[in-house]
DNA sequence: CCTAGGATGATTCAGGCA
DNA sequence: TGCCTGAATCATCCTAGG
C-alpha cells in the first residue's frame, strides 16, 4: 500500500516544470512586494504605534484579542500598543499597570466602569462579537479585512457613550450581546459592570439547569455552568493581575489529555476503533491545515489554541506508538481520519531495537524500554563520568540507591549504555532516526553539533506526522502545493516525501538560516524539482503577499506548522509564560495566516 | 565570536493512601 | 477528598576556553 518515493519515482512525476529563472523572478518580486508592502504602512500600527484609520490586519487583530479575553478594555490595549508596540510582554505589563493606577482610589476616583474587573473563556468570543458588531456597528467604526477578523479601531470607540462602552466592553468579555441588553435594562444604567456580569451568569446559569432547554444552546452556556459566576471571573481577573506569569483560566470543561495518548488511533496499538469526526463548517479545507504543539502546555493553553482553529479538538498522540523515543504532541487539524497508512517499514519501536548495540551494556535494572522527549540539550560528559563512577564502585548489581540515582539521571537525560558501566548521550544522528529523519539530514553545512540537537528537538516527529497527513496521498496523486509555518528542519516536508506526496510547491517560512538551508540542501539531495520559496518572519506573510503567491501556482492545498514552544515546554524554567511569550505568542500567526489563505482562495479578498 | 558545558525548578498529572 | 510522591518536560542563561 505504501510507496516510500525512489529516487526513480521521483523522475517519473509529472512536475510542473518552470524555469529557474522564471521562479527567481516570480520569489524576487514576491519578496520585494512583501517588502513594500511592510514598509508602506499597511500595518494599522507601525513601528512607532501610530494608530491607523485604514484597515486593520488581522494580525493586529488577533494580537489585540489576546488582551481583550483576558479582559481588558480596547482602549487601554491600544493605549499600551501605542507605547509599547506590538510586544505581548511589555503590552501586558503596561495594561496592568494602567489597572493599578485605575484600581487605585486616590489617584483615579472616577474610574471607567468598563475596567471593572471581569474575565471569561474566549471560546464564545468571536462568535459573540460578530454578533454584537453587527447589532451595534452596521455601516461604521471598526474595519475588517476578512469575515473571520473583528479589528477595534481607538478613536470610534472612544466616542461611543456610556452605555454603548459598557456594551462593547461586556461583548468584548464574551458575553451575548442580547443578554447583556437585558441586563442592563433590568440592573439599570448605574449599574456597575461587576453587577451585569453576575446578574448575566446567574441567568445563565439558570437556563443551564433547565431541563427544557434545547441542546443547542446549552453547549455555549458549558461554561458557566460549573461555577460561580461574575464572582469566580472576577477572582480569576484578580488572579491574573498577581503576577506575570498568569495564564487565562477556563471556566469550562479543560481540554485533557487522553490516556493512551493515541488520538484518532495508532498503526501499532488496537485501540478503539476510528471515529468518524464532524467538523465545523468553517474549519473545513480548502485548504486542509496542519497545526502542532507539546501536549504537555500550561493550563488552558490548548482550549485557547483551539478556539483560534475553530474549536476542533486537539488530537494528542505520543510518538512513543511510532518510534523508540517519546513526544507528546498535540494535533488540530482539518483532515481525514479514515484511511490512514503508516511509513513503512514501521520504525523500531524499543530502544534495544532501535539502538541494538546498546543491548550488550544494558544492565537489568534499567527496565527502560522507550526514551523520553528527545529534547534540545544533552547530558554532560561530567555527568556520564559520575554515573560510571557511582556503577563501577559496586559489585554485580549496585544497591537500590545508585540504581535510582543512575535511572532517574538515564531518564532526564536520554542516557543510554554504550560501554560496560557507561552511559551516553545520543549521538546527532541517533536523534535523526529516531526521529524519522534520513541520516545525517543536520549535518554539515555550518551547523555545530549544539545546534543540531536544538534543531532536532524541535522538530517533528516524522513518522507519526506522516501517519495523519498519509490521507492525502490518494487526494492529490499529481502532488500538493504546501504551506509550511515555522518549518524547521522540514519535517512536514519530509514526511510528504516520505509518503510519496510529490511537493510541487512550497513556501517555507522559518526564522534559522541554518535550518532554512538543511531543507533547501535535503531538496537538492533528493533531486526534488518543485518550487521552494522561503521566508525567514511569519510577519512578512500579508495578505497581499499570499495573495501573489497563491497567484502565481493556483492555491494552497496544505497549511502545516507547529509554532514555538519555548514559552510552554515544561523543560523551560526561565520563561514558562504560555501562550503570550515572546516565542510562543507567534501561534497568533497560524491563524491569522489560515484564515487569510482561506480568505484569499475563497475569492473574499 | 563561536561552541560546549553546567547550573538553574516549576508545572502538570497520575496513582497511592489515609 | 486531600495530601504526598513520582514522573515527565520541542529550555535558558551564564561562563570558560578556543
Amino acid at each position: 500500500m505504501v510507496k516510500n518515493l525512489s529516487k526513480e519515482g521521483s523522475d517519473k512525476i509529472d512536475w510542473d516544470t518552470e524555469d529557474e529563472l522564471e521562479i527567481q523572478e516570480i520569489q524576487d518580486a514576491i519578496f520585494s512586494s512583501c517588502r513594500d508592502l511592510r514598509t508602506t504602512g499597511q500595518h494599522a500600527l507601525s513601528g512607532d504605534g501610530e494608530a491607523s484609520s485604514s484597515s486593520v490586519p488581522c494580525r493586529l487583530s488577533k494580537f489585540i484579542q489576546q488582551f481583550v479575553v483576558m479582559g481588558f478594555s480596547e482602549e487601554s490595549i491600544a493605549k499600551a500598543i501605542e507605547q509599547n508596540g506590538e510586544n505581548s510582554d511589555l503590552v501586558l505589563d503596561a495594561l496592568l499597570t494602567f489597572k493599578v493606577i485605575e484600581d487605585s482610589p486616590e489617584e483615579q476616583p472616577t474610574a471607567s466602569p468598563q475596567l471593572d474587573p471581569s474575565i471569561c473563556s474566549d471560546d464564545s468570543y468571536s462568535e459573540y462579537n460578530e454578533n454584537f458588531l453587527d447589532d451595534v456597528y452596521e455601516e461604521e467604526s471598526w474595519s475588517s479585512d476578512s469575515d473571520n477578523c473583528i479589528c477595534y479601531l481607538k478613536d470610534e470607540s472612544s466616542s461611543l457613550s456610556e452605555n454603548e462602552q459598557t456594551l462593547l466592553s461586556l461583548a468584548n468579555m464574551g458575553y451575548p450581546v442580547e443578554e447583556v441588553s437585558i441586563a442592563m435594562e433590568i440592573c439599570g444604567k448605574e449599574a456597575s459592570l461587576a453587577e451585569l456580569t453576575d446578574f448575566i451568569c446567574a441567568a445563565q446559569m439558570s437556563r443551564a439547569e433547565d431541563p427544557y432547554l434545547p441542546e443547542d444552546v446549552k453547549p455555549k452556556l458549558k461554561h458557566i455552568s460549573n461555577d460561580s459566576g461574575g464572582y469566580k471571573k472576577r477572582k480569576m481577573f484578580n488572579q491574573l493581575c498577581k503576577g506575570k506569569k498568569q495564564r487565562t483560566i477556563f471556566d469550562e470543561d479543560p481540554i485533557s489529555l487522553p490516556k493512551p495518548m493515541i488520538g484518532f488511533g495508532v498503526p501499532t496499538v488496537s485501540g478503539p476503533a476510528m471515529v468518524r469526526r464532524t467538523l465545523p463548517k468553517q474549519a473545513v479545507g480548502p485548504p486542509f491545515f496542519y497545526y502542532e504543539n507539546v501536549a504537555l502546555a500550561p493550563k488552558g493553553v490548548w482550549d485557547r489554541i483551539a478556539s483560534h482553529l475553530y474549536d476542533i479538538e486537539p488530537e494528542f498522540v505520543d510518538s512513543k506508538y511510532f518510534c523508540a523515543a517519546a513526544r507528546k504532541r498535540g494535533y488540530i487539524h482539518n483532515l481525514p481520519v479514515e484511511g490512514r497508512f503508516p511509513l513503512l517499514p514501521l520504525p523500531p519501536r524499543t530502544i534495544n531495537e532501535a539502538l541494538p548495540l546498546s543491548k550488550r551494556w544494558w544492565p537489568s535494572w534499567d527496565t527502560r524500554e522507550h526514551l523520553n522527549c528527545l529534547q534540545t540539550a544533552i547530558g554532560s560528559a561530567r555527568l556520564t563520568d559520575r554515573i560510571r563512577k557511582a556503577v563501577e564502585d559496586v559489585d554485580g548489581v549496585p544497591p537500590m540507591r545508585v540504581q535510582k540515582y543512575v535511572l532517574e539521571q538515564c531518564r532526564k537525560w536520554n542516557l543510554v549504555w554504550v560501554g560496560r558501566n557507561k552511559v551516553a548521550p545520543l549521538e546527532p544522528d541517533e536523534v535523526e532516526m529516531l526521529l524519522g529523519f534520513p541520516k545525517n539530514h543536520t549535518r554539515g553545512g555550518g551547523i555545530s553539533r549544539t545546534d543540531r540537537y536544538k534543531s532536532l528537538g524541535n522538530s517533528f516527529q516524522v513518522d507519526t506526522v506522516a501517519y495523519h497527513l498519509s490521507v492525502l496521498k490518494d487526494l492529490y496523486p499529481e502532488g500538493i502545493n504546501v504551506l509550511s509555518l515555522f518549518s524547521g528542519i522540514g519535517g512536514a516536508e519530509v514526511a510528504l516525501y516520505r509518503l510519496g506526496i510529490p511537493l510541487k510547491n512550497v513556501v517555507s517560512v522559518e526564522k534559522s538560516e541554518v535550518n532554512r538551508n538543511i531543507v533547501r540542501s535535503w531538496r537538492e539531495n533528493t533531486n526534488q524539482r518543485g518550487n521552494l520559496i522561503d521566508f525567514d518572519d511569519v510577519q512578512q506573510l500579508n495578505g497581499d503577499c499570499l495573495e501573489q503567491l497563491i497567484d502565481s501556482f493556483g492555491g494552497f492545498d496544505l497549511v502545516i506548522g507547529g509554532s514555538p514552544c519555548n514559552n510552554l515546554a515544561g523543560s523551560n524554567r526561565v520563561s514558562r509564560d504560555g501562550l503570550e511569550g515572546k516565542e510562543s505568542s507567534l501561534f497568533f500567526e497560524y491563524p491569522r495566516i489560515l484564515d487569510l489563505v482561506k480568505n484569499i482562495m475563497c475569492g473574499e479578498r
